[in-house]
DNA sequence: TTCATGTATATGCAAACGCATGAACTGTGA
DNA sequence: TCACAGTTCATGCGTTTGCATATACATGAA
């Protein structure tokens, strides 16, 4: 049991190097035009969420505080990428949703940042390995399943 | 091959996923004492690095700019956790060490915080699982094998 | 309705960050 | 020996972050 321990605090530090090391990686890339990963990533999860989205919403998916992403937002908008309206049902809250150069921008660095990921990884990894992580990712993340790995038979699934 | 980036992309955001989920939840919870999580995360980098560590070395394993680095290390060495020496073998550089201290206070947090990292991994993962995680994080961080994980049969190292 | 409590987002402010650059030193080739 | 490019770390400065808190609305009970 102690060493089960052990092998999570391991697989844990293991996480956590190789999301600075490729974060590293990715951020050095001359991709990201005027905007910074972090902004990117907003401009990303929303286009994922489902527009309009709550701030809450993003807040769920982003690794930033509440102040720090309403404050996000405020620029995002200034700068023309993210709108944001009043929420009709729900006085308190706001929708948000990208703007068609945000779509586009977001579009545009995502094909590259894309390609960027996949050499990265696969350089590094076999298939059955990049579902063993989309599967453990997923489970982590607090999300069952997931997008489109599922559909390819998993042995490791049947370990729940 | 196409299905090939996307598999990558979707582990890739897995990982995100995973990284942010948890994240939050450790940092939610009351075991930092007077550290942010970013400083806890140097303490232990220190400790781990082998001392007296160089900053680039430092730096290596951080997610933070140099000059934030450089100032983080300014702080904790005004609290009395940390130790600047310059390096004797090269007059550019110094060299970090912990303080009795510092060690004590990360051996502190990091005992409360081995213990959360195990009860959320062990929570959702099984042991295969996170031996999974433990080889493909330590491949994506660039360091061939690992700690102790290796010791146990990995059917999954098979592929490569 | 009114009040109390809870939730969603915004704002004040000090601390921390990243980028560009500077200062100190190393190492190499003329 | 000197000059010059490369490396290591620190500093100036504007921007962004987090914490605490305010504001505005929602919701439920009296």
């Amino acid at each position: 049991m102690a060493s089960r321990t052990r092998l999570a605090n391991d697989a844990w530090e293991a996480l956590l190097s190789a999301h600075a090391r490729l974060m590293k990686q990715f951020a050095a890339e001359d991709i990201w035009q005027d905007l910074s990963m972090r902004e990117y990533d907003v401009l990303y999860t929303l286009s994922k969420c489902g527009e309009p989205a709550r701030i809450g919403e993003l807040h769920r998916h982003v690794l930033l505080s509440q102040p720090a992403l309403s404050r996000m937002v405020d620029r995002l908008v200034e700068r023309g990428l993210v709108e944001r309206c009043p929420d009709p049902a729900d006085g308190r809250g706001v929708r948000l949703s990208l703007t068609e150069a945000g779509r586009e921008q977001q579009r545009q660095i995502g094909r590259r940042h894309a390609g960027s990921v996949a050499r990265a990884l696969t350089a590094e990894l076999s298939p059955d390995q990049l579902r063993q992580l989309a599967t453990i990712g997923w489970k982590l993340a607090g999300q069952p399943a997931a997008t489109g790995a599922s559909t390819s038979d998993n042995k490791e699934m049947a370990h729940r």
